[in-house]
Formats: C-alpha cells, structure tokens, sequence
DNA sequence: AATAGACATAGATAAATCTCTATGTCTATT
DNA sequence: AATAGACATAGAGATTTATCTATGTCTATT
C-alpha cells in the first residue's frame, strides 16, 4: 500500500475517508450533483427529503476528507468538487492493475 | 445520478456497496493486495493482525459488492481483483467532470 | 437594533459495522 | 472412517454512523 507511493497519491487514511464519504448513497448523490458545477447547501437540501442538519453533516463529511470544497458567500456556504483530489482517488483505481 | 447511464455503469446502491467495501483500512489494503495478483484467504490473513472469522467477513464484503471474485480450489479460497467491476468504478469517477 | 434566513453544533437514539469466540462444514490425507 | 486444516456461520458486544429536534451563530435587511 504504501510502496510507490508520490504526491500525487492519498495516504492510507485520507483514501479510506474518501471512500468513506461515498459510502453513502446521499453523499454520492450529492458528489455527482456537484460535478456539474458549484451549488449552495440551500439548493442541494432541494433535493432531499432530510433536515438541515442532516444535510450539514453529510456536507462536512465530504469537506473534511478534502473531496468537496466549501467557501462561504455572505450567508450561503457555495460547494464545489476539489478536482486534485477527486484526481488522486482516480490515480489510486489506477495503480490496481 | 441515473442519466446517461449505460451497461458500462454501476447502479447506485452497487456503486455505495463497492465504496463502503474500500471505506475500511483492512479491506483497502486486501484490494491493494490483489492488485499484484492471486492471493488465497490463508495468504492474506498472515498480513493482518486479525482473526480468521474476521478475515472471512471482510472478504465476504469484498466479494458481495463485486469488487473481488472469489473461487473454492480445493481447500482454499483464491482471491482475485475483478476487473469489470474495477473498470466500472473508474468510469463512475471519470464521469465526475 | 431587531428580525429573518442560512448554516453549524449539541445531544439523543436507532441502526449498522467490526470484532471476537465458539462451532459448523467441507476437503484431503492417513 | 478418523483426523486435520481451511474457511464459513452464529451470536454477542463495543463502536461508529445517520438521523432527528432544539438551539446557537453569523450575515444581511428593515
């Protein structure tokens, strides 16, 4: 695991945490939303029947593992996918096989 | 989520069964593993500080979500990586952006 | 400065997960 | 047919996770 091992790559616990964070089929849902441009936490709540806390919990999830980035704007929180390290997890799938 | 979906694609729930299956270092690092080739359960297990049940359980896991293909030769479990469902993975992320 | 809205935090709870020990099943060998 | 070895299953316990309600904080507007 730790052979060959660059920065291009996620260290053992950083890739168990991504994979964690889309082990869940609403922050799955939530990732593939977000790959088609930045939405706030109001808008993606939308597409949800879970509370807000819930959905703030999800969102923290997918922030602290560094899959998603979160920027404040004024009173909204605006969620983006963090592409270098959605890149990393795509260099991990690559290096099996 | 569900559109542009073709036979190249995983469904939802198996794609959260196969990430939850590498949200675990255990199991991660056993996938990891098999990267480099077969590897029978007996084999694995001298890797890891855990019990032969528990051993058993993860790769249950592995093999359930389709991740890792398992075959009974004669007394032995030989693990391999399977590499459709690998591929699936791969396209899901690349889907992402 | 009072209010309203967007989001976060705290605390509680039910369900899922990971691990173990004990035991069962199946295969190969003696 | 008895035994030993590899793996699976059952059941139990501790931990983690996902969800909620209630409440707090911060920002923008009136």
């Amino acid at each position: 695991m730790d052979k060959n091992m660059n920065d291009k790559d996620m260290n053992g616990k950083q890739l168990v945490q991504c994979f964690k964070a889309l082990s869940d089929e609403t922050r799955i849902k939530i990732y593939h939303m977000l790959a088609d441009g930045e939405l706030c936490a109001c808008k993606i709540l939308e597409d949800f029947q879970i509370s807000q806390p819930t959905l703030s919990y999800h969102m923290r999830i997918l922030s602290d593992c560094g899959l998603v980035n979160g920027k404040r704007d004024g009173v909204w929180m605006r969620y983006t996918i963090n592409r270098d390290n959605l890149e990393k997890l795509k260099v991990f799938l690559n290096q099996i096989e």
